[in-house]
DNA sequence: AATATTATATTAATCGGTTAATATAATAAT
DNA sequence: ATTATTATATTAACCGATTAATATAATATT
């Protein structure tokens, strides 16, 4: 639709003298303050409904300095991982009349710093903000923050368990390749092989580690040459299987970081004519849609994003309302669902 | 994290006492306005930067009337038909400088003529809305808008053929549908099924007239068993396809009107041991992801989300530039995609 | 040298609400 | 009947920017 002519806005004024009170009691009327004669507030009322009047949010904003808004950032769309966890945030906003601002910040940890940095202005009353990494400069800019932040994803557990220095709501993913690794291990898989995430903080990441534990827990050896690590996306996932293909001396299975992964694996195996699960089973995490829609259906590892989403959210709001309790640090734990992926028929 | 102490607010009056200026000349040398000299404007963003000042959206919003958010308001998140417009439209919005506001209407109407309701108030810059059903009702709500709005989605057609109401960034999915219904028939198949959306808006529906059109140019009947009307998702195309299965006499080949119904027949159909292509031909619309991860891939017709919502938030930006020209209806065609679902072996 | 023009900066009004302080009227308490 | 209390409404300041109108100083023009 174009512009047409602009409109005369209503403003409280107009309300006042139409109805004949003052602009401070139209706002108590509106407000629900107390102070209004039932009389008065339901006059005021009828002409608001009349006009379709709505209080102009800039002007509310800037006298009670909140926005109604949140903002939920996290770093690109195209993760199926995430569907969830913007619904249920949308839908927890909505409850509480905030409106969800959307940020992507696409892996790009300058942008997730900028976008802390100019949380200093009022333009949002909370963050929920979804990082793969997280490091100590996302703390450091975090010094001049005055609206409740809320961390998710794939946090480096290691931050909270010295220090709690924020609120986080996530999920044990060191657990999940944990479980899954096991899983393995229990239809009696001793050659097992791992794809995942980089060791980006300090050498270290949760998902391998969970691999890692299971691994030494039952005395199996780790052979370095099943082991890619360098991303999470079915890109990465197809390189990887094709690197496991080119080896020759193939894992009898695999634990992957995430679904994508084995999405990406189940079409290099396809092209490299390798039957999964006979020649090699494997395991994914995240359960996404797209596990059922495929054959074999895959096998994984279920971490409640709406859960997180809602509980993320939920939190923010908490701290709005004024709850100023030490820093949470809610972990969701993860469910393992064996599908057709890891199982020999 | 939790709220700490309230900072005090760095305001544009504390840089004019900084710097030894007015608030107005501080304000012109932030917004680029002329009138300030080269030294004057240096001081100023020198202790811009060192305090990391930036200017309260409420304030300024409250002045300029501009609130530098737009907003993307689609019927619901899990259909991944949307995932590449919502990155569209957020990375035209980031390029303009503005927040991109998600809302969801759950194809609930109601819920969409509150939208269209509430957006007298300088809540947003600007709206696109997706909608699947449009009707009269939304352009009566539309009356009082100050802002402009553009649709898109899978909007009725014959709204635009008559009268150009607003502006409309669309696919021609009348046009998808005869393609699909084309490619089919060019392989020899003769009964052919449908299974799409309802018929809402004056017994019509854009996608099931371009079936019947494909139909009626090659002097083909339409077997009215083999047409099931009612949804677009998963589980409707599920129960259409169990439909199909129960009636015995299966037609050689199904045109439906999206990927997702096309999901839900492969689950029927692998249940009921139906096997496609051998037993039936198929294909879908929209070109989702999981169209090339299940088996036998899915034969689909493209319809460029992306480039919809890109066009789509371009016509915004175009519109707050002061751009008054008539209403645009701006329509994509859609392209064929054969894969293996449609096409015997 | 007197005046016109230009460049730069300031003043003060304004945007449209909210809210603390204050006034007024109505009722209760003494 | 006078005062205290309560309920209701108003006044006016304020939030933090932008901007039109205005002032001032510096330079150009005659």
């Amino acid at each position: 639709m174009r512009m047409t002519k602009k409109k005369k806005i209503i403003t409280i004024y107009d309300i006042a003298k139409l109805t004949g009170v003052s602009a401070a009691t139209v706002s108590n009327a509106i407000n629900d303050k107390g102070f209004v004669s039932g009389e008065t507030r339901a006059k005021i009322l009828k002409v608001v409904q009349e006009l379709n009047y709505s209080p102009n949010p800039a002007a509310r904003s800037l006298k009670t300095k909140k926005t109604n808004h949140i903002m939920l950032a996290m770093n690109h769309m195209r993760d199926y991982f995430y569907f969830d966890m913007i619904d249920a945030v949308h839908d927890v906003a909505e409850k509480y009349g905030y409106s969800l601002i959307l940020n992507f910040t696409e892996d790009d940890e300058k942008k997730e710093l900028r976008l802390l940095n100019s949380l200093n202005e009022n333009f949002v009353d909370g963050l929920i903000l979804v990082s793969i990494i997280f490091s100590e400069k996302h703390l450091n800019e975090m010094t001049n923050i005055n609206c409740p932040v809320v961390f998710s994803g794939i946090c480096n557990n290691r931050l909270k368990d010295s220090n709690i220095l924020f609120d986080y709501v996530g999920v044990d993913t060191q657990m999940g390749t944990y479980i899954s690794t096991k899983h393995l291990i229990s239809q009696g898989h001793t050659k097992i092989g791992y794809v995942g995430l980089p060791l980006k903080i300090q050498e270290w990441d949760e998902r391998y580690e969970g691999f890692c534990l299971a691994m030494k827990e039952s005395k199996l050896e780790i052979n370095e040459k099943f082991v890619i690590l360098g991303g999470y996306n079915e890109q990465f996932g197809f390189e990887a299987g094709l690197s496991y293909a080119k080896l020759g001396n193939l894992p009898t299975a695999i634990c992957a970081a995430s679904d994508l992964i084995v999405i990406g694996i189940y079409k290099a195996f396809e092209q490299e004519g390798i039957r999964i699960p006979d020649d090699i089973c494997i395991i994914g995490m995240d359960n996404i849609d797209i596990d059922t829609l495929v054959k074999p259906k895959i096998s994984s590892v279920a971490i409640a994003q709406g859960d997180i989403g809602r509980t993320a959210a939920e939190l923010i709001f908490k701290r709005l309302n004024g709850s100023t309790g030490p820093n949470e640090s809610i972990i969701f734990q993860p469910r393992l669902i064996v599908r057709e992926s890891s199982v020999k028929r």
